[in-house]
DNA sequence: AATTTTTTCGCAATCGTTTGAAATTTTCAA
DNA sequence: TTGAAAATTTCAAACGATTGCGAAAAAATT
């Protein structure tokens, strides 16, 4: 069964293709009883205008790439679903792709991007990307391109993320509320730039406002390394009081620990986390946390996005507010 | 800055088109010498062929369309993500869409899917779909379609998905195994085919290989759902002394109980799910499952999408093995 | 009835690439 | 030197849609 074409249209209804196209438009040029007809056949025939053909000729596609570390995330597949959720609104579809954190995928997937002349392009950069070089083409090729949660430091780019340092800072103030006496609090991988802002942020902010609460700082790159670190320093002499957990991954990690040892929250230990609050509502009692909404981002994104491509070059910064989110374990 | 074309690339060496295109991918008409003429300009002005162009051309796209009810979901990205990754390897590219488990959203989706002239389509239906003849249409105008996880019931087409009986079955045996006198098997919602599917698996074989085994069969359709209902048996005279979550979403309402009410697992209750593995082992001690791994079905279903792109239409249905993962629940 | 205006429609070029077939050049044996 | 075969390269027609501009037909004006 082959494809309805206008050309195939056009011959049936003896009509030429530019008229069919015009009709099937509403323009203005074409008789209320040609649009008629040309609809009525267009619509039994079930018409669907070629995508390639109109992106061909237009030189504008209705698609955004969007490029994460991974779908599956918890984090990420939220930012997806918002992203994805006002592109279908606008009339845009998204091509998604994951770059496993390896450069090179990154590049191969920005090709893919390019060669499928995508309106623009949200991307996560991968742990350890020094590809700038290809972003930089992109926008100078007209290609918008809005950085989210891993962002560049460079600040000709747009970026929205989320507000990293008022998170740690939040946890920390809800410590201090606390009446914490010593304080274990677990950062996520070194590597990343996000983990030494909020460890930075929560760091300065205790010795600034509660000198004499004892904080001990460490890092984890994985829920295991993170259950790990929290047992050895829950068998210490003088236990943690209270725990910090940088990012969902190491609150899993304290959590199992926290559950293996039996251990009383809030009475025993608070908790506070950073997250979108999935998991910190998998326990009971119910975990506090910092609200990072991923959706919340996509949506900022997305907002970006539309900004860029009416020609406005907004080259900004943006963050998405974050709110503490009381559980029961503080 | 303008986009380089084959055209320009030929002006600017004085060739033809054609020469160009051909000596681009090596065509063995074209001499050595041109051709290392043509890459290195090409390389210089970095030449990214149109996709639209080609795809208009050999009315075929590098693209598969993928539909989910949610990517935000631990099943559905590990699917997405597995799907991604073999499509990756084989110069495909996936335009990924949501239903929300709206019919509507979904037909709007699959218009997007034909008019991008998508070389196919992974499809989970929405919970209510009724709209088999678009994706009837769709198959005849040999666009191949492959179910996943949630799938037709009329076997022209072509699905994959998890060993849904096998699932429940194993899962009933690991329990008659344990010895439970008691148990509470919850469900999900009822208007899933793949609720009744496994709730009558798993009620046949309880009936048959250990008929004196108490069970209360029951259904929830969300983790609140879930949560109060084990609340409910469990406040009964006679507890039950092992619990089977049919879903994740399942397992984490009971969880929540679990944890709430203290009740030590498994001495006082036996707990065993059906998970890709995620939930199950946030919880200590960790929960025995039956594995359905998403990203299995992913490999699977591309497996099949490849076969049907070939001419072979094989219009059967596949499923994948799942195994028992011991935790320390049972 | 002749002319102007307005409606309605068609022509043809274009987007960037592929590809069968024709045209050109090179090669080489007779 | 010549002619045929082989090696290169070019022509030109698609693919399916959009759109400025001009043409024909219908309606309105004189």
């Amino acid at each position: 069964m082959t494809n309805t074409t206008l050309k195939l249209l056009a011959q049936q209804l003896q009509l030429s293709i530019s008229t069919v196209s015009r009709a099937l438009k509403d323009h203005p040029d074409i008789s209320a009883a040609t649009k008629a007809k040309v609809h009525a056949l267009a619509n039994s025939l079930d018409y669907e205008p070629n995508a390639y053909a109109i992106q061909l000729r237009t030189q504008s596609s209705k698609i955004f790439g969007v490029i994460v570390p991974a779908i599956s995330n918890l984090f990420y597949d939220s930012f997806i679903a918002a992203v994805e959720e006002e592109s279908r609104k606008n009339g845009y579809a998204l091509m998604i792709l994951q770059s496993s954190n390896q450069p090179d995928i990154e590049l191969d997937n920005l090709k893919i991007f390019r060669q499928n002349r995508v309106s623009g392009v949200f991307a996560c950069l991968s742990a350890n990307a020094e590809n700038l070089e290809t972003y930089q083409k992109m926008t100078e090729k007209e290609i918008p391109v809005v950085f989210f949660d891993i962002v560049p430091k460079d600040n000709k780019f747009t970026k929205v993320r989320m507000a990293d340092e008022r998170c740690a800072i939040i946890a920390a103030e809800e410590i201090i509320k606390r009446n914490a006496k010593k304080v274990l609090a677990i950062f996520g991988d070194t590597g990343l730039s996000i983990s030494q802002k909020r460890k930075n942020a929560f760091q300065n902010f205790m010795e600034t406002y509660a000198p004499k609460v004892h904080c001990t700082y460490v890092n984890a790159s994985s829920s295991a390394e993170a259950e790990e670190l929290f047992r050895k320093q829950y068998s210490k002499a003088q236990k943690p009081d209270t725990v910090f957990a940088m990012t969902d991954e190491v609150l899993i990690g304290v959590m199992k620990a926290v559950q293996a040892l039996e251990i009383k929250v809030p009475s025993q230990l608070g908790v506070i986390g950073i997250s979108n609050g999935f998991i910190p509502n998998l326990y009971h009692p119910k975990i506090s946390y910092v609200e990072t909404s991923g959706y919340e981002l996509g949506k900022l994104a997305f907002v970006q996005m539309m900004a860029n491509m009416k020609g406005g070059k907004t080259l900004t910064e943006l963050t998405v507010e974050v709110k503490f989110v009381p559980g029961e374990s503080m």
